[in-house]
DNA sequence: GATGAATGAGCATTCATTCAT
DNA sequence: CATGAATGAATGCTCATTCAT
């Protein structure tokens, strides 16, 4: 399994370094040749997909956490954003390839249709729990929530100056002002 | 001055149908000449720069344009949610190059570095000018305003389920309520 | 080891007729895909270095064995020149690729390198075990030796008019004279 | 004049930095306009061709003047090699151009041929009016005067180290010992 | 499972040359 | 005499993919 593993870590380099998972920079970063990445995944998509879900899935495992060991809503909201910015700067290569390799493109496969959903269902189920948040469109929710942070992550991503974490609590309470019922 | 302006017109349906802008499919589009491409622009980046750089003073000059007929700090705040939501539908293409292929690339040249200069003096200006509006760091107030109104643009560019008009008030109201004075 | 011999082959033809290795040419010629010549070789100049040091090699070869059957230093010295006139008439391709080609530019590679510096080596231990050679600082002697030679094959190799074998006694005889002690 | 001048000058640059004559590198660095070079020299070869010409001649009457100032066979002999030396060693940009670039190509165009008859003209008068100078085929004569010196500014050339004034003697007498009548 | 030789489509780029102004 | 836009053939090179061993 330690083949797959290189294949992967060298992925997510040749993506860092060039914006693309090239397989010929994959087979020299890994050290495997191409029968054997081939052999693993199939081609160029499948390195790219693999990764991808092995990314998210492990971002998602994240935010169900947050939600988990959150006392009340405010907690929760404010618990999203955070673990949202530090998986960024804990994980800048990741976050790159997740927030630019990603989203834009059709989020193809089916696992990762099945990792939203349940992570849909998983966040919505929480909100729903809760009493002082305000009614918003889906959406809405989510895009209020995490899109300073995703945007405060984008700019960092691509300067890397200042820490994202004195953003924190600025962002983090933005954020629950913006969703709270009043 | 045509030729110019076909290309570069060639360049953002190449990048809208590939996701990059290639110069065979310029060529292809656009009708020029491979050197004629190179005699205006140099090469495959110069086309991009040039492209962003165009597109991107575009839509700096709503946002200013938005800012300057606000009556008062909310109506500004919204009014900045609400010209990013109706550039991006009115613009799917343009907002996809924007910001897909840009934000999280290094913002090369110093053109680029002018115009964002230039955009943030102004909205740094207008801002400190209003009294009803916290605290923030620049940041922070950036991405509280802009980041839900992108998000959700993301969303609808890679989907195009819906429409951003109608969650417009939403994310106006929500960026308000994240950066008034209370 | 064939595809490999077969794409140096063409590229000495290519030389040959084009006055440089082109690989749209090799390719023509060695029957070999793009990919397989850039597998092997790198590149156009990993062609040209490689094909540059074979052709050394078997030059130098031939040096080293006109010193090594020479008795005395008359002998050996004229053996110099009359091999270099017998490997430019054999071998007129390589002769215009070595001569051409090669010595004008920094001659890059370790390997090349390497293969002067050994036969610097054999030549100046071989003079120094002579007695009947004037003293001459190294380069003097290579140049008055070869240089004559040289420019014949080089008349030579850029009209083909007469023969080379015919000025053979006169060179290696002028040869002799510049060098031997008095 | 003056145009045709600097275009003949960055002609040469052009070739000291890339090994040829390039029409894109003579515009950059004359700041002719294309249209100006053609107009003047009708294209690519028509440049190089001027330029050899130009610098063949410079050389040329060089070895004229020499031969004309000596007294005797000796002085006549080891002039030549001398002003091959100086030449190369004030002119490397030229040197490498006449030599590099010409010899083994064709010695294309009748202006160039007339040329060297002439000096080949001028040369084997001055030969036949020595007595010291043993009977050679034109060819070996040739050879062994310049063919040494050649051969040590070719090294020269390609590595700039020492200099060649200092092998000056020696080549010369090497190149009388070689051709005196004994 | 692993290796690496081979393939060929596709792409960016260079460059000599023409020509209307 | 000068300018520079336009052309298009030619070329080096990358890269995903296949397959025999």
């Amino acid at each position: 399994m330690s083949r797959r593993e290189d294949i992967l870590e060298a992925a997510l380099d040749s993506f860092g370094a060039s914006g693309e998972v090239a397989i010929e920079e994959v087979r020299r970063r890994s050290g495997a040749s191409v029968g054997s990445i081939y052999h693993h995944f199939g081609g160029k998509d499948g390195i790219a997909a693999a990764l991808y879900v092995e990314v998210l899935r492990e971002y998602q495992a994240g935010v169900v956490r947050a939600l988990g060991k959150a006392d009340g809503a405010e907690q929760g909201v404010k618990g999203l954003v955070r673990h949202h910015l530090r998986w960024v700067e804990r994980n800048p290569e990741r976050a790159r390839f997740l927030l630019g390799g990603g989203l834009l493109r059709e989020a193809a496969g089916e696992e990762l249709r099945a990792l939203n959903r349940e992570l849909a269902t998983a966040v919505d189920g929480w909100v729903e729990r809760q009493g002082e948040i305000r009614e918003l469109p889906r959406e809405v929710f989510y895009a209020v929530v995490i899109g300073p942070a995703q945007e405060a992550s984008r700019l960092w991503l691509s300067a890397r100056v200042g820490s994202l974490r004195k953003l924190e609590d600025e962002l983090a309470s933005a954020a629950w002002r913006a969703v709270r019922a009043d």
